[in-house]
DNA sequence: CTAGCTGCGATTTTT
DNA sequence: TCGCAGCTAG
């Protein structure tokens, strides 16, 4: 690095890697590391660097990210450190968003008409569903689209190399391509891009007409795991002019293999741009020790995963929490607790704002709502359920998609019924197919008819007919016509909010909401002002920010411009998904809910993560189960100071079954502490410290906590199997169908005896209750004084602390080491990349490859039956519809095997393992065995690939038919405050 | 042909 | 809990 550039400002507050990152002449530079190490603050200052010392013109920048929300965040960080408004003229946003405005720039170069709308998921879900229908093929229409979005998602130039089978087109493959053409046809008589084509007609673009970019002089790319081919190629085209590009990602957190992210893209670019200036991060400046160690402990199960460093540079913190309870109902109880618990004992230094709440899928919210409205904690949802998907609110902006888009068929029909009209489904379908057969749009059709230029050949009763005109064209008609002349010269102000406002009146939506929803007609209504308020908000910042969403000029380049209001408004809440991180307005604290994709980048102070059990994480729909796990490693990585994991012991929905711990955390549940933490006072420092708070005197704490508060985690049995109350539903049929040795917890003498035999696939409870007493037995709580039973519970605490700190231990040589041979991901990466593209070879290609990874791997001698196969960190996501061998199940964690005899090392410290003084025993232990494996290079048969003949032909796809007149759901965007849960937010109880 | 009622089923992740 | 399919009366 060079020297005189060391004292610049922007420099001065990152760590030797980061400079070196933020500070490379390289024209590619890629910066992959692990969560909490500053990535994203890497590339904003580096962004920051080129504009302000490289030179660059903040307009011949683009940043472009993966959602919305890291847009958002992104550009503001940038603005506070450039400091004088000039990040508005960076092109930056997520890909979808950069793209759409580059087509609706030039987009006409390539025969786009400039009013093009966005189909979102909803309407190609149910075009798709009417596409299949019509032809009355046997497809499944979600397997469908999925089959499309694939083709588009994957770009062209992988489709070069052809895999074998293409050339084979089945049946179901042609059916496949007849449902691809008919859908784009229809897209185009609609004049409607959906997602993917947003980035497929931009490449054809840009690469057509390599001009509009080319005043761009640098690209950036943030979380670059999940980026997919078509996003790649977009990339390159973006930078082809001067092909300086910078990435930051993590392997580990590529969570969107399910949306055709690529991990080849990470040596795709290598191969591409020799010469790349690889940089890896190594500190973790966000999560206490113990988090990290546990995140690795789940993640390191992968045993083809790259392994990074993680350095903490904080203390050690406690021991995540792994906790049971009954239900669903009673762990979102616990949650509650749990979170008034760390609060009032940190004398409220953590508020609600410092709580999060991940799931693997936003229905599981509704016992954590529930729970959570119940105590009065205010909440926002995030991901998941979205304001735009309110039937009220949906239908609203289909109205404004048709006054913009007359011809959008789909977006009428949804409508054309409400209110209730006597339209019905049959008139509406007879009316899309005239449509279909006379290309004319339903619109025109539609006014014709009243007008009585054309009769509609759709059988339309006179009174129906009044309706549709008094209620549907004839008022459209006047706001389109007070648009037009608002936008002559002189014309009468008519904004979006008139729009709306208008539209409300004419339809008499109000009364509608109240004859339709009698019961909850009030929130519905809300939700619509709500909506009106949203509008008013995106009109100013749209003034506020005019720079905003414009490309820059270029010498002898023409843009359409974009001027009218409601076609960026709709297509804003397409693109933009994500809730604004609200906390500017309202100071009320709330809890975070929100689904761990959403998470991704995020941190709070505590995070939980409930439902950890097996068809929750890992999804029983998933057929990724690295992608599960490294979904889980995002979760768990998302906490700075304290992480619970839970689980409800019976599943709610069904008959009680039994749910089964998720794999991810059965091999390591040991390490975990079953239940809260003791906050006492070094506990609570530890927390403030890493959050760089001041914590309250033990004084001004202990005064505020109520008098019947409960300072331990223990209102909850630990052990739900043993506590008195059957959760309801056939407390006897359980029991007796339960397995023998668990009705019978066993007895703390036997506590290790049935580890080796027969490991029953359940829960090993044994030890948890010891465990638990390890953390309540503080010396704090018991001073001076125990009890035999608590001496006795304490020693086998301490056993199995000794066995998971072992194991801990174990797997910090293991895993938060690189190994030797092992420089670099990229490094890694790039031995073996020769092989990464023959992933979807068959296994005869296999056997070559190790040969040609430049970094050997030390010899490891291969069980029999284990085969060597590359490395390839492609296989993590195979394509759709292949035939994978059943994933194992993660394999038992190296080395984890209990021995069937207590440790004899017991010490005084094992009361309280998660004290942050430094805890001799750790040290003391006997050294942990060598690593007899070296993770890169082994992994066992799993992954064989049998064939690939049934490769992304939706094969198998018959099953679920979907139905058809379903008219799809709408995901329009929230733009603001969608955080509204369902439910009416609680506020604070006294 | 539409509208309202009833019983059943089912539930990833996002641009 | 919500949403959808199927049925029946007007």
């Amino acid at each position: 690095m060079p020297p005189p550039l060391a004292n610049h400002r922007i420099l001065s507050n990152l760590n030797d890697a980061q400079r070196r990152a933020v500070s490379s002449n390289a024209a590619t530079v890629a910066i992959l590391a692990g969560p909490g190490s500053g990535k994203t603050h890497t590339l904003t200052s580096r962004v920051v660097w080129l504009i302000d010392h490289v030179g660059y013109r903040p307009e011949d920048v683009i940043v472009a990210t993966f959602t919305v929300k890291a847009a958002r965040e992104m550009k503001e960080r940038i603005g506070k450190a450039l400091g004088d408004g000039r990040e508005k003229k960076i092109v930056l946003g997520n890909f979808h968003s950069i793209a759409r405005r580059y087509l609706a720039a030039y987009g006409r170069k390539i025969g786009i008409n400039q009013k093009f709308g966005i189909a979102d998921d909803g309407d190609s879900r149910s075009l798709i569903a009417r596409i299949c229908k019509r032809k009355e093929v046997t497809l499944d229409p979600v397997a469908v689209r999925a089959w499309i979005s694939k083709k588009k998602a994957k770009g062209n130039e992988v489709d070069a190399k052809p895999v074998g089978q293409k050339a084979i087109k089945t049946a179901g493959e042609k059916d496949l391509e007849e449902c691809y053409n008919e859908y784009q046809a229809h897209l185009k008589k609609s004049n409607l891009l959906d997602f993917d084509d947003l980035l497929v007609r931009c490449v054809e673009l840009l690469r057509e007409f390599p001009s509009c970019v080319s005043n761009i002089q640098t690209v950036l790319i943030d979380e670059y795991q999940d980026t997919n081919g078509i996003q790649y190629e977009l990339m390159k085209l973006f930078a082809q002019r001067h092909k300086r590009i910078t990435i930051v990602g993590d392997p580990d957190q590529s969570i969107y293999g399910w949306r055709s992210a690529e991990i080849q893209n990470l040596w795709r670019m290598l191969k591409d741009f020799p010469g790349t200036d690889e940089i890896s991060l190594e500190q973790n400046y966000r999560s206490l020790d113990a988090i990290l160690k546990l995140s690795l402990l789940v993640i390191q199960q992968d045993k083809k995963r790259y392994q990074k460093a993680l350095k903490p540079v904080h203390g050690r913190g406690s021991r995540p929490v792994l906790r049971r309870l009954k239900s669903a109902s009673a762990e979102a109880d616990w949650i509650v607790s749990e979170i008034r618990r760390v609060i009032m004992m940190s004398g409220s230094m953590l508020t609600f704002n410092d709580v999060a709440i991940l799931l693997r899928s936003a229905s599981l919210s509704r016992h954590v709502e529930s729970a959570l409205g119940k105590s009065g904690i205010a909440y926002r949802m995030v991901g998941g359920k979205k304001f735009y998907e309110r039937l009220e609110i949906k239908a609203i902006l289909d109205y404004l998609r048709v006054i913009y888009q007359p011809g959008n068929n789909d977006a009428l029909a949804r409508i054309i019924n409400v209110p209730k009209r006597g339209v019905g489904d049959v008139t509406i379908k007879s009316l899309l197919e005239e449509a279909e057969s006379s290309s004319l749009s339903v619109w025109t059709i539609l006014t014709k008819h009243c007008r009585g230029d054309r009769t509609a050949k759709t059988k339309i009763p006179k009174p129906m007919e009044q309706r549709i005109a008094a209620g549907l064209t004839r008022p459209l008609d006047n706001i389109r016509r007070k648009m037009e002349e608002a936008a002559k010269p002189g014309g009468v102000a008519f904004g979006l909010v008139e729009i709306v406002e208008q539209l409300l009146a004419a339809l008499n939506f109000q009364k509608h909401l109240q004859d339709t929803h009698p019961d909850d007609h009030e929130q519905r209504w809300a939700n619509v002002e709500e909506f009106v308020t949203l509008a008013g908000d995106f009109v100013r910042d749209l003034n506020e920010s005019s720079a905003d969403e414009l490309l820059p000029e270029i010498e002898g380049l023409e843009q359409s411009k974009e001027d009218e209001v409601l076609p960026r408004f709709l297509a804003n809440v397409s693109l933009a998904s994500d809730a604004q991180t609200g906390e500017g307005k309202e100071n009320k604290p709330l809890v975070t809910i929100s689904t761990i994709h959403a998470a991704k980048g995020l941190e709070w102070p505590v995070v939980f993560v409930p439902a950890v059990y097996n068809g929750s994480i890992p999804h029983m729909r998933s057929d990724d189960n690295d992608e599960e796990r490294r979904l889980l490693y995002v979760a768990m990585t998302r906490a700075q100071s304290l992480l619970y994991l839970s689980c409800p012991l019976f599943s709610t929905n069904g008959n009680g079954e039994r749910n089964q711990l998720s794999s991810f955390v059965e091999p390591v549940h040991r390490a975990f502490a079953t239940k809260g933490p003791c906050f006492d006072r070094p506990v609570m420092l530890e927390i403030a410290k890493v959050l760089g708070r001041t914590l309250p005197t033990e004084d001004a704490v202990f005064k505020a906590l109520p008098s019947m508060f409960n300072p331990e985690d223990n209102l909850f049995p630990v052990d739900p199997e043993e506590s008195q109350e059957v959760p309801a539903g056939g407390a006897e049929g359980r029991t007796s169908h339960r397995d023998a040795p668990r009705a019978k917890r066993p007895r703390l003498s036997n506590m290790y005896g049935g580890q080796n035999a027969g490991e029953d696939v359940q829960w090993h409870r044994d030890y948890t209750t010891t465990m638990e007493a390890a953390s309540s037995f503080t010396v704090l709580a018991l001073p001076g004084f125990v009890s035999a039973g608590t001496h006795q519970a304490a020693i086998t605490a301490a056993n199995a602390a000794a066995v998971a700190r072992q194991q801990a231990e174990q797997v910090k040589k293991l895993a938060n080491r690189r190994p030797p041979n092992q420089k670099s991901i990229l490094g890694f990466v790039k031995s073996t990349s020769s092989s990464s593209f023959d992933h979807t070879l068959l296994p005869s290609a296999r056997n070559s490859v190790p040969a040609q990874t430049s970094v050997a791997p030390p010899q490891v001698t291969a069980n029999p039956g284990q085969q060597a196969i590359p490395t390839s960190l492609a296989t993590h996501k195979p394509a759709k519809g292949t035939l994978l061998s059943r994933p194992s199940r993660p394999a038992p964690a190296p080395d984890e095997t209990p021995k069937g005899k207590a440790y004899p090392c017991f010490s005084s410290s094992p009361v309280k393992p998660d004290s942050i003084k430094p805890d001799p025993e750790e040290e003391n232990d006997e050294p942990p065995p060598e690593p007899t494996r070296v993770a890169a290079c082994l992994h066992s048969t799993t992954f064989t690939r049998p064939t690939l003949l049934t490769a992304g032909k939706g094969a198998g796809g018959l099953t679920r038919p979907s139905p058809v007149s379903k008219f799809g759901r709408t995901p329009i965007a929230p733009i603001d405050r969608l955080r509204k849960p369902f439910k009416p937010l609680t506020i604070k109880r006294p």
